[in-house]
DNA sequence: CCTTTTTATTTACCCAGGTAAATAATTGTA
DNA sequence: TACAATTATTTACCTGGGTAAATAAAAAGG
């Protein structure tokens, strides 16, 4: 029987690992990982409102109105006025997308190296216990 | 095959997930899930230096002087002297040494809700998989 | 014994998550 | 149409993670 608390323990030991090590890889091209998350979000679906993003990435409005902000700041993204004035749409700069696919491959390769010892088997353990612990419970 | 960027992204929610729902329930109580893990760590192991308890908790220093910051103004731990002038010893309150069971049967109740919908084989896999995501791989 | 190095803690300053409340624009409705 | 409710975003403020550099005390060496 495994001690919930040492479950919980280990849980948030190893996700600060993860993300310290990838803000590290991220940190030579001069990105976070939060910020990684939104250009890979607007890389796949194109531009987008900030609603739509923090819906899709399940953080709060503040957050990403804050990390836009700084990527604007950094020239990764730029904010255009929607149809609906109150909409604010988010689109990668051209220096952004020149730059993505370099960026992707070394979050791809970052990424195997982190579950380089976990099997094809684990991992999809992995994902489907991951999703257990979801509001939806993994039906969603 | 699962892409490694769902798996990641799947990991940063549902730990958000999980810490904001912690946060919320030990708000009835006047903490935050960090301090909880401090109280915990000193409840187990008693008095500790706070180079111990970050040692512990696998955080960097200044992390920990912040949180028994807070702690010690909520009359949750005192810090006295150590042998060592450096060192300050850290240490439960009266009142924190009170209230302690009752915050713990809660943490307890609410781990159990949070992987309710988990095996105990599920349970064991996810604690072996994450071993493996840390520096060490699991073997330390 | 004095100087250098190491160790424990703190300070200042980032990024990133959260909540509550304020704007501003749009929708719904009497 | 005028007013109320909703929606998108922002602002202010909290916790908590990180790094780099500053203290202060202890340990190590000449």
């Amino acid at each position: 029987m495994i001690d919930t608390h040492d479950l919980f323990h280990l849980l948030h030991q190893r996700v600060r690992f993860v993300t310290k090590d990838f803000n590290q890889q991220l940190s030579a091209h001069g990105l976070y990982h939060s910020q990684w998350a939104i250009m890979y979000c607007l890389e796949r679906f194109g531009p987008m409102t900030q609603t739509a993003i923090w819906k899709y990435l399940n953080v709060e409005a503040p957050t990403v109105t804050r990390t836009i902000t700084r990527m604007e700041k950094n020239d990764w993204v730029i904010r255009r006025q929607g149809g609906d004035k109150r909409e604010r749409v988010v689109e990668l700069t051209d220096r952004a997308k020149k730059k993505y696919e370099q960026v992707n491959q070394a979050v791809y390769q970052h990424e195997q190296d982190t579950i380089s010892r976990l099997t094809q088997e684990e991992v999809h353990q992995f994902y489907n216990i991951l999703q257990k612990l979801g509001p939806e419970g993994g039906e969603g």
